[in-house]
DNA sequence: TAAAAATACTCCATAGGTATTTTAT
DNA sequence: ATAAAATACCTATGGAGTATTTTTA
């Protein structure tokens, strides 16, 4: 199978529709439409229904749709890290806007000092958006927060544990008590964060993506959140802080690809190990 | 990047000759030297040295090696993954041949009982292998056995832990000792097992690659091995074990990729853990 | 000088485009 | 009746073959 199969594949795998999904590609659909088939045939599987009304995946099409993005991070990956490892030496490392700021610091800073260290790139991005990086080859290495990302293909040394707390504008009803349960915010404009695939679970809570973006939505009184409580550093003095008692422990985790275990990258990783 | 420059590429990086990579490829030398020069050309990289005698790789083809071996892998596993959804549904297991046997057993067992279950195809590999298997497609989860095999990329369940005996021809010097440590091992004929790229560490114990193979090694009185306890189920009566003190405890584990877990899969993996 | 990669050229398979037909709602 | 996929047919890019030249240890 070529990568052009299987990006055509999953264009039409996405949009459900070949015209649309050749326009994406930038070529007419009948070729897409014959390379799906010639696929489908080299394959010797079914992987669409279509009528001239609908077109929709069947269950080995949604196996290839699973598996092939994979490939196509892979393949991205593997393409992105040669050129990159003939241009400028160093590590890029992806981390969520505003979150990990303290630690973040302190990390860089360590490796710096290190003997030997090479120059760290430090990429910020969309709350979730790390693994897509270290999968697709833009980062080689992540600051992930679990339970919220996941570690899932990746190996990762933990960094440390914290537990958190409810953000209110100050005023608020809740501000001045001095702890409170998950369940009081059950009727808080909590903010809605993007799911793995990038949409937004229904709600009544604002959309936001990343935490500088939130923080001000909290400032101006449309959301109240639950994070970690390093996030005091970043505090605007209108903003109230109160301990959630049950809410779960955020483990904050340095991760990378397996098998990319460079000399400079397990330089870094010691580091935060250190920290 | 498509898949056919990456397969090119792997076969001239794993030969250092064009001549040889070209015949392993089925297609003549120049093609393959402009399919190379094109590539480089495109990634804007220089992947090899070379000089009219030799072939070296440069430090980004190396990078590209090890990536696009990933990479390939995963194509490659998606279109397996794919043929195999459309034909017979279940899942393939892959265990070392001749490790793992009792547990196996149990979990074949218990699992065929419950409601809902597949059928589960059993792959016996060589020692190291079920790490490719998994990677290419060929199995959907193996039982490993750490510290020997790795986890890295994985998701896993851990099974149970056990300790080590040394396993010696009957009438052995060292056959009626009531136990022993690693340092009275070190004169003995210890089998070589294969490494990650299938070649035999230097030494002068016998070459092995699976547990059968090593039993009649022990047998004939040619090599003595420390295994875990739980091959004691399989041993003919011509073999003694001898427990072995500070050996390094064994995990049996039962691992699956990322972003796998489909119903049968998931219930496998509980099954697995409730023995 | 000899082994091996690169170049020159030729050919054909196939990716892609345009025009049109089929199909199912 | 119409939106959308499939088919027919054509063009041209580029992948692969053979013959030859260049390179360097």
């Amino acid at each position: 199978m070529e990568t052009r199969e299987l990006r055509y594949f999953v264009a039409v795998a996405e949009e459900l529709h070949f015209g649309r999904a050749a326009s994406r590609l930038g070529i007419a659909q009948p070729p897409l439409s014959r390379a799906i088939s010639q696929l489908e045939r080299r394959l010797g599987v079914e992987l669409f229904h279509r009528t001239s009304r609908a077109v929709e995946l069947t269950a080995p099409g949604a196996v290839l749709l699973r598996e092939g993005r994979a490939a196509l991070d892979a393949v991205e990956a593997a393409e992105r890290r040669t050129r990159r490892a003939s241009e400028t030496p160093g590590i890029v490392l992806a981390s969520k806007a505003g979150a990990a700021g303290e630690i973040l610091a302190k990390l860089l800073s360590a490796y710096a000092s290190e003997p030997g260290s090479t120059a760290v790139d430090v990429v910020l991005c969309r709350v979730g958006e790390q693994e897509k990086l270290l999968r697709d080859g833009r980062a080689d290495v992540a600051l992930l927060h679990l339970p919220f990302d996941s570690t899932a293909g990746f190996d990762y040394e933990e960094l440390g544990t914290e537990s958190q707390v409810l953000l209110l504008p100050l005023g608020h009803a809740l501000s001045t008590r001095s702890s409170i349960r998950m369940s009081d915010t059950a009727d808080l404009p909590l903010p809605r964060w993007p799911s793995r695939m990038g949409d937004y679970p229904p709600g009544t809570g604002p959309e936001v993506h990343d935490h500088t973006q939130l923080l001000q939505l909290i400032s101006l009184g449309r959301a109240v959140a639950v994070l970690p409580e390093s996030c005091r550093s970043q505090l605007t003095d209108d903003i109230a802080v109160v301990p959630v008692l049950d809410a779960p422990l955020v483990t904050t985790v340095i991760a990378w690809p397996p098998h990319s275990r460079s000399r400079e990258l397990a330089g870094l990783v010691l580091a935060a190990t250190r920290l």
